[in-house]
DNA sequence: TCTGGGGTCCTAGGACCC
DNA sequence: TCTGGGGTCCTAGGACCC
């Protein structure tokens, strides 16, 4: 999809569209640019920038939010056209997507008539612009789609995908960032095409096995595959939550209660998906960047908010040297669908667990997720406080009642 | 420039086991 | 005494993507 953050906020108000628009947060803020409209582009603005810098070259521009919602409800929408063309649809993100076509010649035409029906079809039924690449591979149709933006189709003909890669810069492969792309310049590698002149001893020496992949790509082999990986996939392989503080922050306190308020959120999401966590990582940073993480195997996986805060607490005061404190985060890993069960008293303990932690949920879910908190280190620990002024917590809704 | 948040995948060293 | 080889798990860090 073209701009789409900003797209969809255009459909909203109608008076965004043509301007410079910035979503991503306010222009004061701590945060970064997470998709910037044509007009804003213009100005050196993109996404990934952080809001100050793009308040500095574009001050005139309308900076929001964001409406996350509404991005998954067009993302729907989008999927839904794309299902019509063809049953072998991949979402890769939230608004981008493979389309397998092979077989589908009689239905939809040869491959560019295809992409170009797909493209109305699009248009007409969501009212958003896309951009198309088709070809032989994943990785070709990728870079393919993003040299038709804005608004365009492009088909590479079977056989020319090197000729198409070649001209194009390194960093055009997905996969290659700044990083990479950094090392390649340094051997005097610029183009996709002087990648795919190098042999491939010299890349794998220089690169490891990175390097060749890399030179598979740089001729448009795609290692991929089409649709294989999801299949049998369940998916998510971890959940974190993390928070960068509006100011730096070295209050003890401050620090305990927005991890407790992580380990709550994360806890919960893997009630959402069923699964227990056998690791906890918490990750810090301090006002100068620098980062650090620990993380911590459990003897048995778990999905109650309080054993999560326990383990991320602990991680955390071992590893903070005192000083200010830029993020926090908490993390779920090594994902498992059922708890390892340890003795009968345990899942009993379990299942009183569950049964609180339901009614837990259905309370965060009707009055915000700061309305209840498991008292920290309760050793009964079936009980729950609820908080007797939830509006005065940071950054939450005031209950209805 | 003053650097988000949610993810995936990879590397590498050390512990431990056979 | 002067110490293999292969495997798995755990931990920490980092590149990259949207």
């Amino acid at each position: 999809m073209d701009a789409f953050f900003v797209s969809v906020e255009e459909l909203f108000d109608a008076s965004l569209k043509g301007k410079p628009v910035v979503v991503g947060g306010r222009a004061n803020e701590r945060g970064v640019v997470s998709a910037a409209s044509y007009a804003a582009r213009k100005f050196g603005v993109h996404s990934a920038m952080p809001l100050r810098t793009a308040y500095r070259l574009c001050p005139q521009a309308i900076f929001i939010e964001g409406h996350r919602d509404r991005y998954l409800e067009y993302s729907r929408r989008v999927f839904a056209v794309l299902a019509k063309f063809s049953p072998r649809v991949e979402m890769a993100s939230i608004d981008e997507a493979y389309l397998d076509l092979t077989g589908t010649e009689r239905l939809h035409g040869p491959p560019l008539e295809a992409a170009s029906r797909l493209h109305d079809a699009v248009k007409r039924e969501t009212d958003l612009n896309c951009s198309i690449g088709a070809a032989t591979s994943r990785l070709v149709a990728k870079i393919a789609s993003d040299q038709a933006k804005p608004n365009g189709v492009l088909w590479i003909v079977p056989g020319k995908e090197a000729d198409f890669l070649a001209p194009l810069e390194v960093r055009k492969i997905p996969g290659v960032g700044k990083v990479t792309e950094k090392n390649l310049h340094a051997c005097g590698i610029r183009k996709i095409g002087d990648l795919a002149g190098l042999d491939d001893e010299f890349l794998e020496q220089r690169f490891g096995r990175w390097g060749l992949a890399l030179a598979g790509k740089s001729r448009g082999e795609d290692a991929g595959g089409w649709f294989d990986h999801e299949i049998g996939e369940s998916g998510v392989k971890s959940i974190s939550h993390e928070n960068t503080f509006a100011v730096d922050t070295a209050d003890r306190a401050a620090l305990d209660a927005m991890l407790v308020r992580l380990s709550e959120m994360v806890a919960r999401r893997l009630r959402d998906y069923r699964l227990y966590a056998r690791t906890v990582q918490i990750k810090l940073r301090y006002s100068d960047f620098s980062t650090f993480t620990r993380s911590r195997t459990l003897p048995h996986a778990t999905q109650i908010d309080t054993e999560l805060a326990a383990a991320a607490r602990d991680l955390f005061h071992k590893a903070w040297s005192g000083k200010a404190i830029r993020l926090l985060g908490v993390y779920a890993q090594q994902l498992e669908p059922e708890e390892g069960q340890t003795s009968l008293l345990e899942e009993e303990k379990t299942e009183r667990w569950r049964k609180t932690l339901k009614a837990v949920d259905r309370l965060r879910d009707k009055y915000g997720d700061s309305t209840v908190s498991l008292a920290a280190g309760l050793k009964a620990g079936f009980r729950a406080r609820v908080h007797e002024n939830p509006e005065n917590l940071p950054g939450k809704a005031p209950p209805k009642k």
